[in-house]
DNA sequence: TGAATAGTGTCTGTGAGACAATATTAT
DNA sequence: ATAATATTGTCTCACAGACACTATTCA
């Protein structure tokens, strides 16, 4: 029999918040960047690879093993707060793109108790960043073959190289949705294979109808290198004529020039805002 | 000082879960839904809205006024899983169109105490509900108006009409992204304001390039039909010869035909899986 | 017969894909 | 001179927008 109170603060004044279950939530970062390789050949550009970056776990549970920059959720503090405090205290940077991008919360997806993980992507500029990374840190490059049923991302940080293996089925009651299960995966922590498929395949999707790539880039690019990094996250190459004119709305010509190699030096652009 | 440990296991066993903080998860459901309005003139057809089931709160806090179906998620079930339950107990249904939408966590959200919600949006068949609702719940056809800077959504059971009015901050470090803040609402708890306003923005982006539109209709319905489906969650007219090229090869014809008032009749056609 | 919806034909402009051609640099 | 990237020109094809036209029903 419950009692009937006169106004919300009389309630509120009584209310017994012990009576519900309560769980804990972490805050868990996708920091995705893209890096570039040196070339040998003096004329060639540099090789770029999509990155994400990683902490080596030194303590258990899933001690010495990879998984996401995150941390516990604070009762005085939103998620996307708790979000921007991991990602300054990893990266040293503030005003980063970050963007929610799912929350899981298996059962059982963490050993100790029932921990929901509500996940982030952020880009970078990898430019921005000192190399002084946090302790533990490290970027792996992401190496992405997808098909119909599987999603394989190899990742290499030129120390480990290993692979996670994601299996797509079809949710019933719809087409275009998949449910991703996890089945391969020996190196990495808790269920963050999964956030980190999911968080290839937001960015991905976002790369075709909005503005992101450019948060990955530096104040001033060329154009050649605002469509490598295109095609690394796309895993495909696009056409230069087509890119081109794509893009063009969304920058300017400066004055500028990069001078590279052993070959004609190009036109550095600034993102511009539509409209 | 930490304490060493030989093995996963033994830290376990070990564990002491209070050292974190903890905080209640709810899960809330936007289910939307297609509704036909009669007409007055035999020969026209049906008047569509979009609309969403709405639950009138029968206790503190916000008592009296409208919210989303929703329930606390327990220990030892999904947020999935308790969306489904609440869904299955508002409509009795069961095998619904089911999707994440996003984790709101506001600190200061619920007044009780910190609560944060798992929202999703589910997407139904009016024709399989039977019109017998789960009490105190109706169904608010929506009228939506979205400029640059707000998105102004009325909302109308019948008996009461009255508006939200949400307004759009460009966030800095991106384009296309905003966020939102409730600038008028009277009559909705907590902030499901802003939760209406993102599901119907996830619904109207995936109706143009997924396959969604066919969870809200029944197996058997005529193009006009699923045009108007498209036309009052767009909130804009289609061109016939354009749609019908676009949806071809998503629905296959069947032998049936809908005879429907004073005008010539229509096929009936079903949703047909690409590939 | 007329009002209403159902369904089709076709013109036009835009824009992506494809590929060729030209420009410029360091060694 | 050559290998490499930078940049532009242009043809074609697919397709969305627009609008006109035909078909069919019931009161």
């Amino acid at each position: 029999m419950e009692k009937e109170y006169k106004s919300e603060e009389e309630f509120l004044k009584d209310y017994d918040s012990s009576k519900f279950d309560k769980l804990s939530a972490t805050a868990d970062i996708l920091i995705f960047s893209v890096s570039s390789s040196k070339q040998e050949n003096y004329r060639k550009l540099n090789n770029k690879h999509f990155s994400v970056l990683l902490v080596k776990r030194n303590r258990y549970p899933f001690k010495d093993m990879w998984c996401l920059p995150g941390g516990f959720i604070k009762l005085d503090e939103t998620s996307e707060e708790a979000a921007k405090r991991i990602l300054e205290r990893e990266t040293n940077l503030k005003h980063i793109y970050l963007e929610q991008l799912y929350t899981f919360d298996d059962i059982n997806r963490d050993p100790r108790m029932r921990i929901i993980s509500i996940s982030y992507v952020a880009l970078v500029d990898k430019n921005r960043l000192d190399d002084a990374l946090y302790e533990n840190a490290s970027w792996f490059n992401m190496t992405i073959d997808e098909n119909e049923n599987k999603i394989k991302v190899n990742l290499d940080n030129g120390e480990e190289n290993f692979d996670i293996v994601i299996k797509k089925t079809l949710k019933e009651m719809t087409t275009d949705r998949y449910k991703y299960t996890i089945e391969k995966n020996d190196r990495i922590a808790f269920d963050h294979p999964l956030t980190i498929v999911s968080g290839i395949s937001r960015i991905k999707n976002k790369l075709e109808y909005t503005d992101i790539a450019f948060n990955l880039m530096p104040e001033y690019f060329t154009l050649g290198e605002l469509q490598q990094v295109y095609e690394v996250i796309l895993g495909k190459e696009l056409l230069d004529p087509a890119f081109r004119r794509i893009i063009a709305s969304k920058v300017e010509k400066t004055d500028k020039k990069r001078v590279d190699g052993g070959h004609r030096p190009s036109n550095l652009y600034r993102y511009k805002r539509n409209k």
